[in-house]
Order: structure tokens, then sequence, then C-alpha cells
DNA sequence: CAAAAAAGGTTTTAGCTTGAAATATATTTC
DNA sequence: GAAATATATTTCAAGCTAAAACCTTTTTTG
């Protein structure tokens, strides 16, 4: 066992540590495994639903929240652009699944919120999701699953407080 | 403590199960998570470098195949569509960054490559690519990151074999 | 070898994404 | 209360994305 550590300064940035390198190396293998499930989700929606994860993203963010949100509350809930909800919100609403609401006091805000047949086709489309998510990530024990989400919960929290 | 399991049949899938819930609330975690790095790796290397995440991708794989690759291992390696790398490598040539080189045999086929000025930009861009990593997952020490790293590279071997 | 099938790429279409500019309405300030 | 400022949303430009249609060129097959 040679030497290995020749170098045991304490460089803050750019120069790649052991631990940066450990740190990328989990990086990539989670954004692959992301990206896989994300893939096989967009796959399912579309052939079983002809619908998109966009789309089922902002129905779940509206079917948590009964009394419908905003444009601007909507595009803060799913952390996205707001010029982007309006194009989704719009084919959302083209099929009847949504509905914009004037706001009584604003005339330049609007409420939108799930029609009866969004909250039915969307019963329908999470039931289907959680189940996908089981199959996916079936090599994840429950205990397993438990760990990792508190300790993606634990980071979420710091992200939150920065993106203020 | 009073009895929590009242369904313990064997319900193979549609029914939410304890486990399908903890799997459900891991996913959205993990994905928020990723989409918090990602956004920053995006808007980084757009101020940065006037770059983006997908042609960062490209020259990273060019990088690591020295001899070029052709525009179809390119989009297997990436796992993006035939279509999709098309466009990136285009703009990327467009501004001196990559080649498309003739394949002797084949007068379908391309072989892609960088150029040295590709090289050049990449490594830079490659380094603090790194560095922000480092500093967007601080929260994981290097020996969860490792942790984390076999867990899902586990699992990235399995959907691999999937998806032969 | 000619027809058929396969392989390598590009183009097209429709949708998603962001950031910036534009529009309309509200609120604040002088 | 008119002008300036702020807020809510949409529009726009540029790029990314998958899937499908479409050329070429190569390989296979009868």
């Amino acid at each position: 066992m040679a030497s290995q550590s020749p170098d045991p300064d304490q460089t803050p940035r750019a120069a790649p540590t052991a631990a940066s390198k450990e740190r990328l190396r989990m990086w990539l293998r989670m954004l692959k495994t992301t990206r896989h499930v994300e893939s096989q989700l967009r796959e399912r929606l579309r052939v079983a639903y002809g619908s998109t994860l966009p789309r089922f993203d902002v129905m779940a963010a509206l079917a948590r929240y009964v009394d419908g949100l905003r444009m601007s509350e909507l595009s803060g809930v799913l952390r996205v652009s707001n010029g982007n909800v309006t194009g989704i919100v719009d084919r959302l609403a083209e099929e009847g699944l949504v509905v914009r609401v004037q706001v009584p006091g604003d005339r330049r805000a609007s409420l939108v919120r799930l029609t009866q047949k969004g909250r039915e086709v969307f019963a329908a489309q999470a039931e289907a999701h959680e189940a996908w998510i089981d199959e996916l990530l079936a090599d994840f024990t429950p205990e397993e699953a438990r760990m990792f989400s508190d300790h993606f919960d634990a980071i979420s929290r710091n992200h939150e407080e920065e993106g203020r």
C-alpha cells in the first residue's frame, strides 16, 4: 500500500477532491435512474392516457388545492416558469379538464380549477402512476425508500430556503 | 401499539399499499432534488458559458470517446432520440466545437468528434460542472454519496438489462 | 443481379422549457 | 388624481424532446 494522498490541502473549490468525485459519481447515477423512471412514466402516460408528465403534474397540483390556484401560484408550486404554465393550462382547458375562473376583485388574475371530468381523469391516472412507481422502484425496499425519502427531504428543505 | 396492517393480502398492482406509498414519497422527493440540481446546472451553464445541459452532455460523451462517435452511437450513449442529436450536433458544429467526419466505407454514416477548441471549452466546463455538483450536493457526505451511488448503480444495471 | 429489407441520418410535427418582452390591470406616490 | 411603479398573465424566440415519416445507402435474399 503505497502513499495515496499526496495533496492534503483544503482547496475550497475547482480542484477535484475525492469528495467531489464521489458526489459527481452519485449525481450521474441518480440522474440516470431519475431519467429512466421519468421516460417510462412519460411513455406510459402517453400510451395509456394520451397525456404527458407536465399535464399530470399540473393536475396533481390542482387536485391538492381543491379551491384552485392562480396561474402564478401554480407556477410557484410546480417551480416552473410563469409562461410555461400558460400553454399547459390552455391545452388542459381545451380538453375540458380544467377551467379558468375570473377572480372577483382582480381582473388580471384567474383561478385555475379541475373540472369534474378533470378530477375523474386524474384519479385514474394517479392510481396508475402510483402503481408504475411501485414497479419501477421495486428494487428499493420500503425501509430503504423511507431512508432515502428522509434524506432527500432534508436537502429539499435547504433548497427551498435558498430559493425564497 | 395498535394493530396496523389490516390488509396482508398480496395484491400485485393498482391497490395502494404501504410500500407503494413509501416508494411514491421517495420518488417525489428524489425528483424534486434532481430537478433542482438540474435547473441550477442549466442556469449556471447558460450564465457562465452561454451553453446548455444537452450540449454539455454531448461534449462529455465525445470527450470519453476520443476516436469519435457515429450519430447513432451518440444517441445510444446519451439515451436520447436519434433525430434529437442532429440538432444539437448541428449547433455545436456551427460553433466549431465538433466536426462531422465522413466514414470511409459507408456514405450514410458520419463520425462526430470534438475539435481542439471543443476539447478546451469542455475541459473548462467540466471542471466547473464538478465543482457545482460538489456544492449543490454538499449535504451528502462522501460516505453517503458512495452508498447512494452503489445503490443507484445496482438499479441502473437492472434497467439496462430491460432496455436491451 | 434485381427486389426487398435493413441501417444511418435528417426532417417534421407537436409539445415542453426558459427568459425576456409585451399587455393589462392595480397600487403607490407625489 | 395623474404619473410611476408593481403585479398577473400572456406572448415570443430559441432550444430541447420523442415519435413518425422520409431519404439514402447498404446488405440480404430469391
